[in-house]
This record gives C-alpha cells, structure tokens and sequence, in this order.
DNA sequence: CCATGATCATTA
DNA sequence: TAATGATCATGG
C-alpha cells in the first residue's frame, strides 16, 4: 500500500511533463511492446508509478481521493482532440440496478480526477509524450453532471427492462455502457466517457 | 480466471 | 475520420 494525496501525485506527475514516456516505462521496467504487440495499458500503469502509486487492480479510487486517468491526443486539422473514448469504470449488473447516480462508482470515479494527456503519433508506434497534466473537479449541480445522471439513469432502466445484453455504446449522450473484457467471449460491459466528454470537462 | 489499464480493428 | 465492438498484458 502506498498512500499518496492528489496534490502529492499532481506535483509528481507535473515533474515529467514533455518527457519521453517511452523512455521513462524501460525505466520504470514497464512492458511496452511485445512481438509486436502492444501492451495497451502501459501508458496508464506509466502515469500511476510516476505518481508515486503503487499499480494494481482493485475497483476503488488508485489513491486517497483522486482517480488517476489518461488519455491519448493526437491533430485533427491542426488541432489536439482527444483519439479515444476514456474507460471509466467496470459495470456489476446488479450493484448498477441498485444503485442512484451519486452513489455509484462512476460518479465517485468522475468527481476528482487527475487528467493526464499524452500524445500519440500512430498505430504501433511507441513514442509519445506527456502533454499536460490537470486536476478537473466535477460540481455536482453542475449542468454537465447533470446530463451524464440522466445518460446513467436511461442506461440504468434499459439494463432493467432489456437486460445486461441489450447495452450498447450506442446509448448516452456524455457517457456510454460498452463492451470490454478480457476477450474470448466476455461480455463484461464498463463505462466509457465519450470524446465530446473528455472536451467538456477540459474546458 | 478476471478486473484494470486502455488501444486496436472494422465498418460506414 | 468517427463510432462501436473486440482485444491485449499484467497482477492478484
């Protein structure tokens, strides 16, 4: 266990901001690449050591209050828009059906997050930089938040009318309930923040 | 084996 | 290029 606070980890992260995280992940002894496969996660396990966090995979926040995510940029038209939608959090059927947006781990996953951006420049290409690292809180009332309730509550009575296999990236205008798993059949579904999210909250 | 960190592949 | 579904390496 390594408890660190969100300034401790911000004032941590800052310290590498435009580094090579390439460079960085053989130092910190992080598979990168393979045989040519990718270790999808080396640049989210990169950031949580160069936090001070220790890696693991437990469901709760990575450090006392905070939640550590990345996501990767890259120029559309001259321009740094997010290139991926951000995972949020893993969807248990039944604690979903059970439980009010405010109480959910979605919510306390949103609330107080660490932000950071790397660049991309490529399929299967390894080199990418910390572009910046912010802290971005979430008000409650706000209207944003608001929206994304209404999104977890229409996800939320779908599950319960359709069922657990009726989900689909399809639905929710600020987040969405899509696929994700270990492959090979699993049909474990998680929360995902979509990329005009991922803007919104940046502003 | 599976949850977590996300990215990769495919289709439109 | 955008959107959606499928997949990968790791640690417990």
């Amino acid at each position: 266990m390594n408890l660190i606070t969100k300034q401790e980890a911000l004032s941590n992260l800052k310290r590498y901001i435009n580094e090579d995280l390439f460079e960085l992940a053989k130092q910190f002894n992080i598979t990168t690449f393979i045989d040519n496969k990718q270790n999808k996660g080396w640049k989210g396990l990169l950031l949580e050591r160069l936090a001070g966090l220790d890696n693991n995979s437990i469901k709760a926040t990575n450090g006392e209050d905070f939640e550590l995510k990345s996501v990767a940029f890259y120029y559309v038209k001259k321009k740094l828009v997010p290139k991926e939608t951000m995972a949020i959090t893993m969807i248990n059927p039944i604690e979903f059906i059970n439980t009010p947006f405010f109480e959910s781990p979605c919510w306390h996953k949103l609330k107080s997050i660490i932000f950071c951006a790397v660049s991309w420049h490529g399929m299967h290409v390894p080199k990418s930089h910390l572009l910046k690292v912010d802290e971005i809180i979430l008000p409650e009332d706000s209207k944003l938040i608001q929206e994304v309730k209404s999104d977890y509550e229409f996800i939320r009575n779908k599950l319960i009318s359709n069922g657990f296999s009726s989900l689909t990236g399809k639905d929710g205008k600020w987040i969405q309930a899509r696929t994700k798993g270990s492959g090979h059949g699993s049909i474990s579904r998680a929360f995902y923040a979509r990329k005009s999210f991922i803007e919104e909250i940046l502003n």
